[in-house]
DNA sequence: TCAATCCTGACAACATAAGTAGGGTTTGCC
DNA sequence: GGCAAACCCTACTTATGTTGTCAGGATTGA
C-alpha cells in the first residue's frame, strides 16, 4: 500500500509555505531546490493545489505561491485528497462490485481502514508541522547576528 | 491511496477457507465461483499465501486449500502483508531519500499513517470475519430440513 | 523592456496491476 | 491403470498509473 510521490512532495511544499506564512510568496524554484523535487513536476502539483483552493498563485516576477488560508486550518488530509483524489483503500470500499453489498464480511475491514486513514491524516495541521520544521531548520542553520 | 485487488481477493478467499475450517479443503475453482474472482488469478494469490505459510495446499483430485492455522490467529494484516509486501504509505516512510532523516517534519505523518493502518488491519481476525460471513450466508440460504 | 514567474497541454519512459495462457505434477477414484 | 481433478510454475499481455520532461504562452515587478 502506498501513497504516491505527489502526496509526499505536496506535503513538503506546503510545509515550506506554512513556514513562510505572513511573509511573501515562495516560488516553485525555491521549494524545489530546498526539497530536492523536480521543478516542473512540482509546478504541476502546485497548480492542482491552487485549483483545489489550498494555495494562491502570485504571477509575475517575485511571484510564487502562498497558502490560501491559515495553516491551522489545512490538514495533511486536505493535501493528500487534493492530490490523489478520494481516499479509498480498495475498489470495493468505493463501490460494491461483487454484488454482496451489506452481506460481505470484508466490507467493514476496508471501511475501518479508510476511516482510520482519514482520521490520522486529519490530525496533522500545517501550523504544527511548520513549527516543527522551523525548529529543525533553526538547529541546522548557523545564526548570522551581523545581518 | 489504495490497496490492490490482491488484498481484496485474498481476504475474501481466506474468509471462505475460515468458514470451511474443520471441513475438507476448498478448491480455487469453488472460491472463484463463489466470489466471482478470475480463477487463474486467484490460483496465483493462493500460491503466494501458501509460500507465506498462511494456507496449506492439498494436491490431486478432491484437493484444494486449507488454512495453515487456527482462524483466530490469522489477521487481515497477515493477508495483506503477505500479498502486497511491507506496508509503507510512501517512499519516504520506507527510506529517507531527501537526506533529511530525523529533520523532516513530514516524517511522523507517514509513520503514524503506517502504524495506524497496521493497527486497524491487525484487529480483524479470520475467525470473527468468518462468523459474520456465516451469518450473512445463512440469512440468504433457504434451510433444507429434509436433508 | 526584460527577466522571473506561473499556466497549460502534450508527450514519453517506466513500473505496476490484473489477468491470460499453457504446460507440468500430483493424487483420489473407478 | 487410466483419467480427471486439482495444484504448480513461468512467461506473456494488456491496460493503467506514475513520474516526470518539454515547449510555448501569459502575467507582472523592476
Amino acid at each position: 500500500m502506498r501513497l504516491t510521490a505527489k502526496s509526499e512532495y505536496g506535503l513538503l511544499a506546503l510545509i515550506d509555505l506554512a513556514v513562510a506564512w505572513n511573509g511573501g510568496p515562495v516560488s516553485t524554484r525555491d521549494i524545489a531546490r530546498n526539497r530536492d523535487i523536480p521543478p516542473a513536476f512540482l509546478e504541476q502539483l502546485l497548480a492542482t493545489l491552487r485549483r483545489e483552493g489550498l494555495v494562491i498563485a502570485v504571477r509575475g516576477a517575485r511571484g510564487g505561491f502562498v497558502l490560501a488560508r491559515d495553516p491551522h486550518s489545512i490538514s495533511a488530509l486536505d493535501i493528500v485528497e487534493a492530490l490523489e483524489g478520494p481516499l479509498a483503500p480498495t475498489v470495493c470500499a468505493a463501490q460494491a462490485i461483487c454484488g454482496r453489498e451489506g452481506t460481505c464480511a470484508a466490507e467493514p475491514v476496508w471501511a475501518r481502514v479508510s476511516a482510520s486513514l482519514r482520521n490520522v491524516l486529519g490530525e496533522f495541521d500545517l501550523a504544527s508541522l511548520a513549527e516543527r520544521q522551523a525548529l529543525f531548520d533553526a538547529a541546522f542553520t548557523v545564526p548570522t547576528p551581523e545581518e
